[in-house]
DNA sequence: TATGAATGAGTCTTCATTCAT
DNA sequence: TATGAATGAAGACTCATTCAT
């Protein structure tokens, strides 16, 4: 067995900055990013964290320093990714400025309002006071290219006269806004949604991009 | 202005223990307000709500059941209480809806928006997941209430004309998202905001009514 | 009004040993009574006690120092009239032995067993520990009277041959131990009886005295 | 003996942080016991029973969920336990019920009387009504299954044409009260007892158990 | 490196008692 | 004498963190 074992060691060679060290670090880092979602970051106790990785309480605190130690970490380890491929499509889109602003606020959906991701932005935000380093660093991450990357989307449409002149810096606000409260919704009063309240996500996305281009007063428009 | 200060300091000492029946639940609702806002429901001591009052420990639990029915009446008494006398406005409006709408987010943003109370909102959200009593208590107080209301402005503009025909119950959340991505914004990453996201909020509600009424792609609409 | 208040006091005289002082004590008591006995102790608060006797909780403080203070006015309050005419019944009863004992406990059952006199014991017994000084009392006043004139009745059975010989002395518990168990069944598990375990006292009684003249192996005897 | 002591304590300077899963629950069992018993549950802390069995306040939480845990514990531990090999030795006893009777007596005061679990029962009446789930669970666990075995042997006494017809499920009571009699007495008076009443435990049995198998009427029976 | 028993600081809440009015 | 607002000590329970094994 550990010949097997080292034989695959030989197989995989760690790339030099991938340490060892946090091949383990990375269990622990699922699991809290799991819970956190779920319970936010106080009311998740660090013991769950260890038995859903499957190690024990001791074992959490030899590869992370504290339970703040640890939300930073996960926070860190999961927003990096959050931009990859979409950069790329938006940026090779054929088609009018409205189509794209509807495919990206689609796409959005996909990649990032429904799945976990949404967590940790509804995460960060909750936390943000409480850890400002991790604000801070999301604001680089995440903000800053995601907002430019519609920026551009509103810059093609204003520039091929699709859409009327505007201060695009601030309306970018404007279509982050319903992609923002989806998420925070979604983790918060969704949870305890009264029937009265419950937002239908694909149908909010598509009336809200309908909003966006046309308002409300466009008798034309549906 | 110093003078008569330190006269009356010298006739009034302060007597440790104050009878204030009356002006109590105010100084603590004020106080929790603001630790609430500023470090979260659970990272905020009962204690240090009552020091910020002025009173012992003990004292707060005079007046209220539990920290929970602080935090109840907290929300009850900075949004609860304004629904009554916007209603009435609301409802004796005279002008197009679209002013109407205009209206209701400027004078949301003037009574909520702007002052501490817009921590709450982002609160409320944040803690959904660990305090759901409060969450379902916001949901009726706060949330029932304010879509009602924004729900009838967007009615009547149908019913007038001015507005397409639409579903309006999914369409106020359009609406609804704006103010809460902004009481959101503020009370996370906009404490920390790098300069190049800082969002200006009249200007930004201006922007978004304007996009909600007439969309990105009416040329004839500033 | 006054009139005739001031009239009616001239009327009733208060004797001299009755200090006027002790007139509003008197409901203090009487409240504190029924809640010691309803409710323990401990789980008796002072407030409680003020309101019942329908004053403030300051007061309360203004004519016993303390709630232990007030427990142990409460006690020897009501202790000294347990034995009044009861004793002088017992004292001239004209029949057999077997028939005073009987006579005896049905009386008892009917003065003090169930009324709230028997809280006051099942009380006593209860805080006996913390209560050392209470529990002596208890003993001089109650348990010495009682006992002395059971055992009256058991010397006189003996010398009248009706009884057999026996240790009076020590025999007397076996007369007191049903009463005591009366007592603080009535007020402990008798008030959670599972109804396979209610106790129906009268019958009980009798059932007892049956048993202690004539024993469970007397076929002769119902 | 002093020699191996000094020598074994030099060699084991007793670990502040000792493990001893095994040995804690035992430890913390005594520990409760034995001060409920002396200070009642109410008034005994968790911390006190914690100091008293050697380990810190937290460490009592690790193995009783709650101070009412622990109480039932000690409940179930100290008496409950009892009944199974009681009911066994019952179950095979030979010989008349009345020797029977005067077994499970005098085994009851061995085993329960004269320990300090006897101060449970005490403790139990005396706190039921402020801990009515603790007094539910001693009904169950500890009322219900001894007065079965009670009436088991009243019943084959009557069986066996050694008793008089009775109604068993009431008479058991007649058995009951003088064992609940002395443990209240022990546990209460019978701290401060004058030398009056001083109650002999063993010969208060024998004496009761003759009474309730022949009376004080029978002349033929001592 | 891994374990999990043990720790103890921290927090809400209660309530006897005080004291300004 | 009476009030009741205010106090603050006390106690159950939690959980991040430590450390002996």
């Amino acid at each position: 067995m550990s010949t097997i074992a080292s034989f695959s060691s030989q197989l995989d060679p760690v790339p030099k900055r991938e340490r060892r060290k946090e091949a383990r670090p990375r269990e622990l880092l699922d699991a809290a990013l799991n819970l956190f979602v779920e319970k936010g970051f106080a009311a998740t106790r660090a013991e769950e964290v260890a038995a859903k990785a499957g190690v024990s309480k001791g074992t959490l605190f030899l590869y992370f320093q504290s339970k703040e130690d640890l939300f930073k970490a996960v926070i860190r380890e999961n927003i990096s990714n959050l931009f990859p491929a979409w950069h790329e499509e938006i940026q090779t889109f054929e088609g009018s400025s409205g189509d794209m602003l509807r495919y990206a606020m689609n796409s959005w959906w996909q990649n990032v309002g429904n799945t976990p991701a949404s967590g940790i932005a509804k995460l960060v935000m909750s936390e943000a006071q409480n850890f400002p380093e991790i604000a801070r660093f999301y604001q680089e991450e995440v903000v800053t290219p995601g907002t430019r990357m519609l920026q551009d989307i509103l810059e093609r449409g204003v520039k091929s006269g699709e859409f009327r002149p505007m201060d695009t810096k601030q309306t970018v606000f404007t279509v982050v806004a319903p992609m923002i409260f989806l998420m925070m919704w979604k983790h918060s009063m969704g949870a305890c949604a009264s029937s009265a309240h419950l937002i239908d996500p694909e149908q909010f996305i598509q009336m809200q991009v309908n909003v966006l281009l046309h308002g409300m007063t466009d008798p034309n428009y549906l």
